[in-house]
DNA sequence: AACGTTGAATACAACGATGTATAGATGAGC
DNA sequence: GCTCATCTATACATCGTTGTATTCAACGTT
């Protein structure tokens, strides 16, 4: 009952050769007999050896393991980078292990500073509660790569997408089919919510290129940007009195949210209501209207930031940080009438 | 530019003591007087000190890490999953590794054969093509729990819902409706599929106990469960001249994809056709109307399965495999006049 | 005063793999 | 026939940590 744990030093014995042989043959060392090289295979066999990958990584100073930290797995957008991220760094022999974070500062903060030091040789993060500060303060030197607009200075590499721009053209997208009272769902009062940040700002940009005012009662805040938050937030827009007729969400999550409420409470869409989202994550192309949105490529993100840190991991951390800038699309659908 | 990679040493080095008492610290022993612990801990900190895991592993022959294998991450339901057993393993002090199998039986082949052997200790799995012939080949002892109904009588435990009762129920409820041409999308060619027969199974039990014929053109195969999958069956079924009155889906992306071919047709739900769906993932809450569906205590089952993974690492494999069912709940919402 | 008991700290070996240095065997070249 | 180069395989040290055995001092008991 006990483990039989079989290590190179079994296979060894039953092959007649020294330990040193088995690791050879294993790592594909080229001098080896041939004869000798079967031998051994057929030792790693009869016993079904299978390498201790502590002990490697032990004596080589790598784990070949990866992070990738994100809020929540169970929001659409994370979950499809997620898996993008993971098939990347497959390609390049990496695992890849998934931290949630809960969108919580602590355990943001555990994750900067490298909790698992040592358990991984690079982090991929998607950071959302994290000030500039604790990035800062950050010791740990695995390497790292953010998701995420480039707010920080610090030495870090980022992926990213052009939030103002995108948000903007969303905008005016709404805008350019007729639209004058033109809501926003998803601002956030959090200083270090600069996802929120940087969308609100490419929509007052919007607003003031094609004339309309902005008007602050247009513009709602939420506490996430789940479903249940653009519900809620709909909701408050159609009771304040003077309902938009176009509202553009910071997320797809918040415009689901809204569309139930709108389609609840008996507005047409886009009819009445025209509607625009970002993140273009699979929920919306089956919406029924399905959801315009801004469609950031998801698989260019995961690639670089894999490729950026791979680098980083190679190149120990004296380059420059650089930023990756990843294109984006206006996906136009039925709910602004495409 | 090269790694200073601070071990115990260095830390012993510093505070003037030896390795093992550092260690000792480390690890809470409680004979340490506190001026040499506080003199440590000192030290600890002022060398930023992270304890290497995977010497640690090496030496305690564990890694806290385990895998938890299922089809895709941007599956909602599994990604649901995966954050409540994230989650339920902290608890425990372990870190989960996800790995996707991407429904490959070839994947699920090498997973299931241990190809991460020594570095997790256990493995939560949710197996879709991997025949009884392959888990009966299983060579590798790692610990292993399989999520999905038990089919197989290898001495793996499994964590189950029961999938005819459910499928029965939910079917039974489109009939306590009025509804009398009840078609089913989601059946599968592959032997594999034990999920999808057991929901058929169900449905055919319901439809007995009714009095309503079983039509074979009412049954719709599909090759996979995503969205895409119900939209194409959902037109075959429209199409193919007597259109059902209902439609029961074996999981709820298949339903959300039905759903849209309905709208997009003109076909009012639940008023033209009831539907009723598997899982009760989030987007089906907020769908217009909104999903009727089964709904598994996802929570138990995540819970259940670190649960009892725990047990047998610690146990050893001697013990009798178990099955753990787990309940479900019919939740009635728009889509069937809720 | 001699004793065992307990507390505090240590030295050493071991986990399983790989890098380095090296020994012995084989062959080429003169 | 001898040296030198190359091939094959080995012994040993090492990665950072922890379990075991041990040392040494301080203490209370008889």
């Amino acid at each position: 009952m006990e483990k039989p744990r079989v290590g190179l030093k079994d296979v060894a014995r039953l092959a007649g050769v020294s330990v040193k042989t088995v690791s050879n043959v294993v790592n594909g060392y080229v001098h080896v007999t041939s004869a000798t090289r079967s031998r051994v295979e057929a030792a790693i066999k009869e016993l079904n050896y299978r390498p201790n990958l502590s002990a490697r990584n032990l004596r080589q100073g790598r784990t070949g393991i990866i992070a990738l930290a994100v809020p929540e797995l169970d929001i659409p957008y994370f979950a499809e980078l997620a898996r993008l991220v993971v098939s990347a760094a497959e390609e390049r022999g990496l695992t890849v292990l998934i931290d949630q974070t809960g969108a919580s500062r602590e355990r943001e903060q555990l994750v900067a500073e490298g909790f698992r030091a040592h358990l991984i040789d690079g982090l991929i993060f998607s950071p959302l509660a994290l000030t500039p500060e604790d990035l800062a303060a950050r010791m740990d030197d695995t390497p790292m790569v953010l998701l995420g607009e480039r707010v920080y200075d610090g030495p870090a590499d980022h992926v990213v997408v052009d939030n103002v721009a995108a948000a903007k053209e969303a905008t005016l997208h709404l805008a350019a089919t007729g639209r004058r009272r033109i809501a926003a769902i998803g601002a956030q009062d959090d200083v270090a919510a600069e996802t929120s940040r940087l969308r609100l700002a490419g929509y007052f940009e919007a607003l003031a290129e094609v004339g309309l005012p902005a008007d602050d009662r247009l513009v709602q805040h939420v506490d996430t940007y789940h479903r249940a938050d653009g519900a809620r937030a709909m909701a408050r827009l159609l009771d304040c009195g003077q309902a938009p007729d176009a509202v553009f969400c910071f997320n797809d999550l918040l415009a689901l949210g809204a569309l139930r409420t709108l389609l609840e409470r008996g507005h047409d869409v886009p009819g009445d209501v025209a509607l625009a989202g970002f993140d273009d994550i699979e929920d919306g192309r089956y919406a029924t209207p399905t959801l315009t949105t801004i469609s950031p490529d998801k698989q260019a993100i995961a690639r670089q930031a894999v490729d950026q840190l791979a680098a980083r991991m190679a190149k120990g951390s004296q380059a420059e940080a650089r930023e990756i800038r990843v294109p984006y699309e206006l996906m136009i659908r039925e709910s602004t009438g495409g």
